[in-house]
RNA sequence: UCCUCAGUAGCUCAGUUGGUUAGAGCAUCUGACUGUUAAUCAGAGGGUCACUGGUUCAAGUCCAGUCUGAGGAGCCA
C-alpha cells in the first residue's frame, strides 16, 4: 500500500507542526551527506529531507544519489535553514530504486535543452521540463473545461482517413501491404483494393471536415487530438505529430468565430496563470536568464508573466488582409527595403511580414481576416467582392500563426464551383457535400496548434521542448 | 528541401600559422569537513577529437563526402 504517502505539493502548502508523514520521490541533490532535496513531480519545489548525522548507516547513505527513488518516513518541522520553510526529519529511509551515479545523465547543474532532448525519457525530472509539462496539462484541461462550459460536444474524429482532399499537407500512408512486394494492378500501380481498408489510407492532417459533420447536428463541437503532417519541416514551430484543437460551430459567422477564438485563448491562459503560477514564474525566470545572454535588441520587451497579462488585458488587433498589406507597404521597413520578399496585394504573407505586423507594428496578437481566395483552402466562404474569402489567422508574437480558421462555404453551388476550380475531387467528398444538401447552415471554425499555444504560454523557443516525445524528420526516438 | 553554423571527457567548452604526452570547469570516484541550498576543500580516474576517405614527413587543426544537431527560410498549426 503506497497510497498513505503525502504528495510534496500538499505537504509544502501546510504549516510544519510536527506532523508524521511518509513521502516518496526522486533525489535531486544530496548535500553535505545530510540534506536530501526530494521531488515527486507534484510541484517544482523540492522537499528538504534531513538525514541526521550518525542516524543512518554509511551503506544506505551511499545509495542516496541523484535520480534514486526513496520512501521516507519522518516528522515535519520548521526548517533551521534559510532556503525553505520546513524540513522533513527522517526516521526511516528506504531506497525504492537505485540510480548509478556514474551512469545517470542528469546532474545537479544546468543542462542544454539540446542535450535534454536526447534524453527525453528523463527530462521530466528537470525543473524546466516538469514546469513545462505541468503547464501543458493545465492548458489541455482548460481546453476541455472551456468548451464543456459552453456546451460543445467533444467529437473524436478519425485518426486514419481515406480522404487526401483536405490539401493541408503531405500525409503519412497507412497500410498493411508488404513494401517489398505489394499487389499490383495490370498497369503496374499498387492495388489498394487488397490493402487493409480496401483503399489507400493516411493519417489525418485535420479533423475539420468530419468536425463540420458533427456541427451540423450538435451545433457546436470541438476536436482535440493528434494530427500528422509528413512535411520535411525543420523549424522551431513544426512537428510531424502534433495536437490540434478544432472547434466547429453552426450558426456562426467570421466575427463570431474570431470572438470565440479570442475568448478561448484568453481563457486557457488565465487558467494557467490561476493554476500554475509558480511554474510560470519559474519559466519566466528561465527565459529572462536566457535572454540576458542575448544582445539588447534581441531581448523581449516584456517578461513572460507581463506578456501573458498583457494578452489577457488587451483586445487582439483585428485587421483585414488588405489593411495588412497597406500597413506593410507604408512601413519604414518596406521603404528601407528591409523585407527580403516583396509586398503587394495577393501575396501569401511571409514570416518576416507577419513578424513585422505582430512584433513591430501592433506589438500584440493580430487577427488578419479576408484573405485573397487564391491563397486559401476550397472550403472557405467566398466574400461578395469575388476576390477574398472569410478567413482569419491569429498571429502571436514570437510564434507566428497560432490559429487558422474561416467561415465555411455553406452554399452548395459556390462550394462545388470552387472545388472544380481547385481540382478537389468532389466525388470523393460526397459525404462532406451532403451537409450542404441537407439543411446547410452558415458555420465557422478554426484550428489551434496546441504545442504552439504551449510555447506561447511557457516561453519555450523550440516546439520540440513542449511535447513529451517529439516526432520530427529523422527523429522518432522513445 | 534550401541557406548558415556546429560536432573535442558523462555535461558545458578552450585548443594559436598543421608540430612533443589534447586541456579547464562541472559531474564521477577516494578522503576530509558537517545546517547545507547546483555545499565546500584536497587528490584521482576519465578521450575512436562524429564517421569515411584524401593532402602532408606530420592532421583535433587543411580538403572532399556522409551522418547528426542547432538557427533561419519554405510548407503550416
Amino acid at each position: 500500500m503506497f497510497n498513505t504517502r503525502v504528495k510534496i505539493k500538499t505537504l509544502l502548502a501546510q504549516e510544519p507542526q510536527n506532523l508524521e508523514v511518509t513521502v516518496m520521490g526522486w533525489v535531486r541533490t544530496f548535500r553535505n551527506n545530510q540534506f536530501i532535496a526530494l521531488n515527486d513531480g507534484s510541484t517544482g519545489n523540492n522537499l528538504q529531507v534531513v538525514a541526521e548525522l550518525g542516524k543512518f548507516d554509511e551503506e544506505l547513505l551511499k545509495r542516496i544519489t541523484t535520480g534514486a527513488s526513496l520512501k521516507i518516513k519522518g516528522t515535519v518541522v520548521p526548517s533551521l535553514g534559510k532556503g525553505q520553510k520546513m524540513d522533513l526529519v527522517a526516521q526511516s529511509i528506504e531506497v525504492l530504486g537505485d540510480s548509478d551515479a556514474e551512469k545517470f545523465p542528469l546532474q545537479p547543474k544546468k543542462h542544454s535543452l539540446e542535450f535534454l532532448r536526447e534524453i527525453a525519457h528523463l527530462r521530466f525530472r528537470t525543473n524546466t521540463f516538469s514546469a513545462v509539462f505541468r503547464v501543458r496539462h493545465t492548458l489541455a484541461f482548460a481546453v476541455h473545461k472551456f468548451f464543456n462550459e459552453k456546451g460543445f460536444v467533444y467529437l473524436h474524429t478519425p485518426i486514419i482517413t481515406a480522404s487526401d482532399a483536405e490539401g493541408a499537407g503531405e500525409m503519412f500512408r497507412v497500410t498493411t501491404l508488404p513494401f517489398d512486394n505489394p499487389p499490383r494492378n495490370e498497369d503496374g500501380s499498387i492495388n489498394y483494393k487488397e490493402d487493409f481498408f480496401g483503399r489507400a489510407t493516411n493519417l489525418t492532417v485535420s479533423g475539420q471536415l468530419e468536425g463540420e459533420l458533427g456541427a451540423m447536428a450538435f451545433s457546436d463541437i470541438y476536436t482535440f487530438g493528434p494530427t500528422f503532417r509528413a512535411e520535411n519541416s525543420n523549424t522551431t514551430r513544426h512537428l510531424a505529430e502534433f495536437w490540434m484543437i478544432e472547434p466547429e460551430m453552426a450558426f456562426h459567422d467570421l466575427e463570431d468565430n474570431m470572438n470565440l477564438a479570442e475568448e478561448f485563448i484568453k481563457y486557457i491562459i488565465k487558467h494557467a496563470i490561476d493554476n500554475n503560477k509558480e511554474d510560470l514564474e519559474f519559466l519566466a525566470q528561465r527565459l529572462a536568464d536566457e535572454e540576458k545572454q542575448l544582445p539588447q535588441d534581441k531581448r523581449s520587451e516584456m517578461g513572460l508573466m507581463e506578456k501573458l497579462e498583457f494578452v489577457l488585458n488587451n483586445n487582439f488587433e483585428r485587421i483585414t488582409y488588405t489593411e495588412a498589406i497597406d500597413i506593410l507597404i507604408n512601413s519604414p521597413a518596406y521603404k528601407k527595403k528591409k523585407f527580403q520578399y516583396d509586398v503587394k496585394w495577393g501575396i501569401d504573407m511571409q514570416s518576416e511580414h507577419e513578424r513585422y505586423l505582430v512584433e513591430k507594428h501592433f506589438k500584440k496578437p493580430v487577427i488578419v481576416t479576408n484573405y485573397p481566395k487564391d491563397i486559401k483552402a476550397f472550403y472557405m466562404r467566398q466574400n461578395e467582392d469575388g476576390k477574398t474569402v472569410a478567413a482569419m489567422d491569429i498571429l502571436a508574437p514570437g510564434i507566428g500563426e497560432i490559429v487558422g480558421g474561416s467561415q465555411r462555404e455553406e452554399r452548395l453551388e459556390k462550394l462545388e464551383e470552387r472545388m472544380m476550380q481547385m481540382h478537389i475531387p468532389a466525388a470523393e467528398l460526397w459525404w462532406y457535400l451532403d451537409t450542404r444538401r441537407f439543411g446547410s447552415v452558415p458555420h465557422a471554425g478554426f484550428g489551434l496548434g496546441f504545442e504552439r499555444m504551449v510555447q506561447f504560454v511557457t516561453g519555450m523557443g523550440n516546439i520540440r521542448d513542449v511535447i513529451a516525445f517529439p516526432r520530427t524528420p529523422k527523429s522518432a526516438e522513445f
